[in-house]
DNA sequence: GTCTATAGATTGATAGAC
DNA sequence: GTCTATCAATCTATAGAC
């Protein structure tokens, strides 16, 4: 054990970057203010102009921060279906492609504080009313969807691409309505909110996997 | 042919309500101001808190005047399916039961100018990160949802309330996702917003009836 | 009912001392 | 790097003339 040097050292920066998830996605980035944050985070005000330079670049900063690590793993495993199944000599299983995104989305959800809130942030990003908050998302999420549609285009390949495309979007709306009703902290919608990343990807990958075959 | 008086009558409160329906469904609630509605409608500033009293009294009526006739249609065809059905001594169709929801929803999109944008807000909505607006739209829709969960359990039996339950939370998330991606006037999405109805309707029936029943 | 003018509060951002 | 103080712009809402 170190001694106790005064205060603890608390970075600065991180403290905003947390605060910042915890605020934009329960209270939407518009309506998450400068001075919210830095109260929440226990710094200055000014502190976020000086380490971010707008409230435009920490967006851009909490999303690149989760997004760049969760994306990389949505791609080794879609990655690794595409593999195994071309080493058979078969068509990925479109059940498999599926839970390649899926799966690690849920269950980044638990893997440290924090998380949860970042995925509650995804699960509105797309519908958000700001532009910058959508495009921001787009830009990260554009690469990983168009991997996904090659892949589930191998895996169904009587299916025409336009098809797979919009059932990959009915998939993707499931997910994303999920994740953030789960993590709604102000509505009051019973059994809802407790639920884990094993109970829900068991609820909903079978549904994803129907629809997309049917 | 009436002779022209002066300007034209243009009823102020209609110019607001067809105002704040566009903005609120393209630039979010807390992204709109008075300011900006004021202007397109071609009033006065102060008119808002005249015919309205307050911005959040203003966005009830946006959502009410939309909301009940559509509801009250989705109501006479969920019934319809119900009625049919017993009188056959039968289950009602988990297709029935779908389309009595997502069909109308969809075709009110095209019904009349300005529904479109309404429907947008609808997709939107659910995710808004403004408290206010999902209280407003989840009041409107816990009695038709209830409704539904009720008719599809009498359709699936043999299915526990609470997978019932989720799997419609997996449908209302594809429907509200196309819909709002289908009105996103600031995205560059290709080959998304130029659907109509038929075949919106034609696209996502199948993918839910197959996720429902999997 | 419609208008101008403005109150009163809040916002993102910054200048400058320490 | 952190702080106080403040600017300039914006917001909703309202008072009061017409």
């Amino acid at each position: 054990m170190k001694p106790p040097k005064s205060l603890p050292p608390a970075d600065t920066r991180l403290s905003i970057l947390d605060a910042s998830e915890y605020l934009f996605a329960n209270e939407g980035y518009r309506g998450t203010t400068l001075r919210a944050i830095t109260k929440r985070a226990g710094v200055n005000l000014a502190a976020v102009n000086y380490h971010f330079g707008s409230k435009e670049t920490l967006l851009e900063e909490v999303i690149k921060r989760r997004i760049e690590p969760l994306n990389m793993e949505r791609r080794r495993r879609i990655q690794e279906v595409q593999d195994l199944a071309s080493k058979k000599g078969k068509k990925p299983v479109v059940k498999s492609v599926l839970q390649a995104f899926i799966t690690p989305t849920l269950e980044f959800r638990d893997s440290e504080p924090g998380a949860r809130d970042f995925i509650t942030f995804i699960g509105r990003a797309f519908a958000d009313p700001d532009d910058s908050v959508r495009k921001v998302f787009v830009r990260f999420m554009h690469p990983i969807f168009e991997l996904m549609h090659r892949t589930m285009c191998l895996a169904l390949p009587d299916y025409p691409a336009d098809l797979v495309f919009w059932r990959l979007q009915f998939c993707m709306g499931s997910l994303f309505h999920t994740l953030h009703i789960c993590g709604d902290i102000h509505m009051d919608t019973p059994n809802v909110s407790d639920l884990d990343a094993a109970s829900l990807n068991a609820l909903i990958i079978p549904y994803v996997t129907a629809g997309m075959k049917a």
